[in-house]
DNA sequence: CGTCGAATTGATGTCATTCAACTACAGTGG
DNA sequence: CCACTGTAGTTGAATGACATCAATTCGACG
């Protein structure tokens, strides 16, 4: 029977489960205890991660020792540093699992081989390519100029599941705000709820 | 003679000359003087521009009737609205000459083509879009937690060149600072750097 | 020379941070 | 089972960074 990650990718990708038989040399499936690291900086990224079941995040530490979440990972999310994957470079961040979690390790040469096999999966690829740089155009006109509040609301309105699965402080890192400033936005927003 | 669109992709995409002519019907030149627009918001994006000469920017209006730079586009650089394009959505911005200049039109019938005719093409553009990516998430995460004079310090040393030509308020707008703050900051620095 | 937008400067306001104290609660080891 | 410890979250007071508003200067260009 297939692996979530293999019904994911033939339905997304159009990759067929022959085709996906070729490539599972290049596949390992591994189990990951809350608080691990699969990424610290410095080293190359060398595999994206496809999150079976669980929740990882990726974020910086800057100069002055601060936590900026990247990014939140759960069920048939991917995660990973792509540039330091693509560009051979050392890699800003961390990965850590949030809780214990199931994740597929995919390398570059699933990559370059599944993109040979076939052009719906080149297809794919751009399309996931394309939705990411959408997402991150969109996060930074929010950091350009809404408040805490609005960035909140918008993240809350985009991933509703998460919130109940996150711990608020890192919320507040992912919205660039500080914990405290988080609590005292949910207090207000609760407030103007309960006059409506 | 090849145009410098042209140079520039055959040295950079691996795209053959003889290659690069079954394309010409795809391709426009267009002069556009300072001020015009080139795409607005609830426009579908038809085409990539490549800068051959001149500056444009992109940009949002928010809510309040503020602008955010998104991107400037010096000679050699290419600007659109990606998602636009790709998803075939009404954009959110808006493309600006901010002085006169020489633009390509590039439609999508040509990267379809191009990538048709050349695998090294597909993977200059997909260099293209990873180097996008690195670029956006460097952004973020300046956004995240960077003063406003850090952000200018980032600036000026990646674009060290546009700081001559483009007005101050567009510096701050694409900083997500305000012109008044801007000027400060330059102050600040100007004082700092006469004491060392 | 006069006009208009860009840039600077000052006074004041606002939003978010910082630091500190306190509560709530989960996990650990005795 | 309970005390102990540590982490998350909340709240308050003081501070800081940047915004806003208003006035002035600067500079390009007709």
């Amino acid at each position: 029977m297939p692996s979530p990650f293999q019904s994911y990718l033939t339905e997304k990708s159009g990759l067929k489960l022959e085709e996906f038989e070729l490539l599972t040399p290049s596949v390992k499936t591994m189990a990951v205890a809350k608080g691990k690291i699969l990424l610290k900086p410095g080293e190359v990224c060398q595999h994206s991660f496809f999150v079976e079941k669980g929740l990882l995040r990726s974020y910086t530490i800057d100069e002055g020792g601060k936590e900026h979440i990247i990014q939140f990972a759960t069920e048939e999310w991917f995660i990973s540093d792509r540039s330091s994957a693509y560009f051979n470079e050392a890699s800003e961040f961390y990965i850590e699992a949030i809780e214990d979690s199931e994740v597929v390790l995919i390398n570059h040469d699933f990559m370059v081989k599944a993109g040979g096999l076939n052009t719906s999966f080149r297809e794919y690829n751009e399309r996931l390519l394309q939705n990411h740089i959408r997402h991150l155009r969109k996060r930074i006109n929010l950091l350009l100029g809404a408040t805490a509040e609005k960035r909140y609301l918008d993240f809350i309105q985009l991933y509703p599941d998460l919130l109940l699965r996150v711990p608020q402080w890192m919320i507040a890192s992912y919205l660039g705000i500080t914990p405290e400033s988080l609590s005292r936005v949910r207090k207000e927003l609760a407030r103007k709820n309960f006059r409506n």
